[in-house]
DNA sequence: ATCATGGGGGCCTTTAATGAG
DNA sequence: GCTCATTAAAGGCCCCCATGA
């Protein structure tokens, strides 16, 4: 036992890695004997299978998963490529996809693009490829798919979140637009003339679709749209919102594209003496765990970000277990409004 | 030509997969030159390369990793053992990680354990074990390493974060005492004469840690230790405290384990009319991006989870180049204190 | 002598076919 | 004929060595 604990027995290197010969030798049987111990198959007599398993404790093997995968052609690994952990969503996406996915035998593999650059997520798809992965999620977040500009590996088993790509891919995404409808609705609802909007970043599926959904419902409603106040999700970048929203007198509601914007205008709004909701409105998007926490509690849009998760896992599993490539289409994540008490019918 | 296209050609199964030998037949040459062209290694002329070049984009060749992990004994990536994404410290530590041994050259395995009893941790370092990684870093977060009830697989090269397993493993962690003690000691150097705390869960490390030095530190200036308040990390439980804390009137100064916590106690003293600063100073823990935006912006010791991502990856890389099993040891990832808004000298 | 290419073997596991009791 | 164990081959890739120009 002189072998065991790790670093550096000395004058003998530890073997690198122990493979199924080096127990079979021990165990004094046959490689095969303990590839059927391993895998719990029958054909092995009780005290046989005794000794070999005996063998592997003291040997510490592990079978090599590169050697059952090659054997087996699959990994049991979903890949996941994304732009950010950081925010919410996406963290508590991922979370849940690696939760159900653990669920079903498979472990996931994160791939993050830092800079969406076309290049990185055309490498990063190029990687995937490579990868010990046998399918994949990503989650978008841009317009890159449906442009055409980046094609992903044909014959790799694929679902995209949040994307506009649902004729060519297989889909998963919250309904933005409805959540936001329901926001603007609600504040129209309470009275307001209308709804200034603070959007997420351009460049953003995410942030487009609310953006859309919120004009369209002022439009339908024949009331006049004021100019959209561009964010880029940040708390900073809603709270230059506020103090730009601050002046206009006629602003009595907005609706900001998520809640950490909306975080920032409470501040600003709060800095410059307005009263929310007394005086201005406020409804957010994403009913991050905080939000009830906010001064005032946030009025928001609630995603589930679990589902959009579990779904994806469901849809590319299936995939796997079918064989063939995804169906296109879009599967949507239905949302609802959550008010608190930031939203409020306006004075007078 | 019938096989190619994707889904479903009629009578016919499309191939599984491609290999280097499909490859080499349909370029006429040997597989071995395949895989010169596909490593980009010398010796193979251009008018040869190029063909072989096209054959796979034809056949929408793509290498396999399990081959290429078995040849090599290495998959290039490094797996993840963690409880939970929903904490911004984790999502934010996981996303360093990520990129980090992406710019090396890795891709991380995700392996959530939803509920953090014994069994499922030795569950997952089991399948861990059997997992298509070279290499494991777990964010610990509970006690369960240091009771030495659970034991990571030996010969299975491992990088701990946030436990106080440092005899036995290579530890990083954030300086959690020194961030807590820079904490009290403003606070104290305000002029408060003590200060209250809102603790982190239990079972949580980095939780213990705080409190421990919160104590320490009144201790060693000679102030009364009011009793801790319990949290959960959420800032629900933060709300919760702060109204038990709205009541005795000698609460000039408290120091919340996260912001979030901070968050909760903000609303709870504004609900109950007490203003922060002037009444009450809260500091909080973490510094996340949202803290500048409360109301008011938040006094907080800020982590750097980059750093602590960034260390994990180099350590962990250096035990795969070295082969050996990493030094015991922690390294301590400082903090520092962000003064804003939520603290001042206490009232009269 | 240099340089482009091909053949053979091994990495480790699993399964089918074969052998011994 | 039946139980259990052994041998052999396959799976895709890459290194070593050999071949031919």
């Amino acid at each position: 036992m002189v072998e065991r604990g790790g670093s550096g027995v000395p004058g003998g290197r530890r073997k690198q890695r122990v493979s199924m010969a080096d127990v079979a030798k021990l165990a004094g049987v046959s490689s095969q004997t303990v590839s059927r111990v391993s895998n719990g198959h029958s054909g092995v007599v009780a005290s046989t299978r005794e000794q070999v398993l005996a063998a592997m404790r003291e040997l510490g093997y592990r079978p090599n998963s590169a050697a059952r995968a090659l054997r087996y052609g699959q990994f049991n690994t979903i890949g996941v490529i994304l732009f950010s952990l950081s925010s919410t969503g996406n963290s508590r996406t991922v979370e849940a996809i690696a939760t159900h996915a653990a669920a079903e035998g498979y472990a996931i593999t994160l791939i993050p693009i830092d800079v969406p650059t076309q290049d990185n997520v055309l490498g990063a798809f190029t990687r995937m490829g490579e990868l010990a992965v046998d399918a994949v999620i990503v989650i978008m977040e841009i317009h890159l798919l449906d442009t055409g500009t980046v094609q992903l590996p044909p014959g790799v088993h694929v679902v995209v979140v949040d994307s506009d790509a649902g004729d060519r891919y297989s889909v998963v995404d919250t309904d933005q637009a409805d959540g936001a409808r329901q926001a603007v609705r609600h504040l129209l609802d309470l009275g307001h003339r209308t709804v200034w909007h603070v959007t997420g970043p351009q460049a953003s599926f995410a942030g487009q679709r609310r953006a859309q959904a919120w004009r369209a419902v002022l439009q339908e409603a024949g009331r006049p749209v004021p100019p959209a106040l561009y964010g880029d999700w940040s708390a900073e970048s809603g709270y230059a919102a506020g103090l730009v929203l601050a002046d206009p007198p006629d602003c009595t509601a907005v609706f900001a594209a998520n809640d950490q914007m909306a975080l920032g205008l409470l501040r600003a709004f709060h800095e410059r003496g307005l009263s929310v909701p007394y005086d201005v409105s406020v409804v957010g998007f994403d009913d991050i765990p905080d939000a009830a926490f906010f001064v005032p509690p946030l009025t928001t849009v609630h995603q589930d970000f679990a589902e959009v998760g579990h779904r994806c896992v469901q849809k590319v599993l299936q995939q796997i277990r079918a064989g063939g490539g995804g169906q296109p289409g879009t599967d949507l994540v239905p949302t609802r409004l959550v008010v608190r008490d930031s939203t409020a019918p306006p004075r007078g």
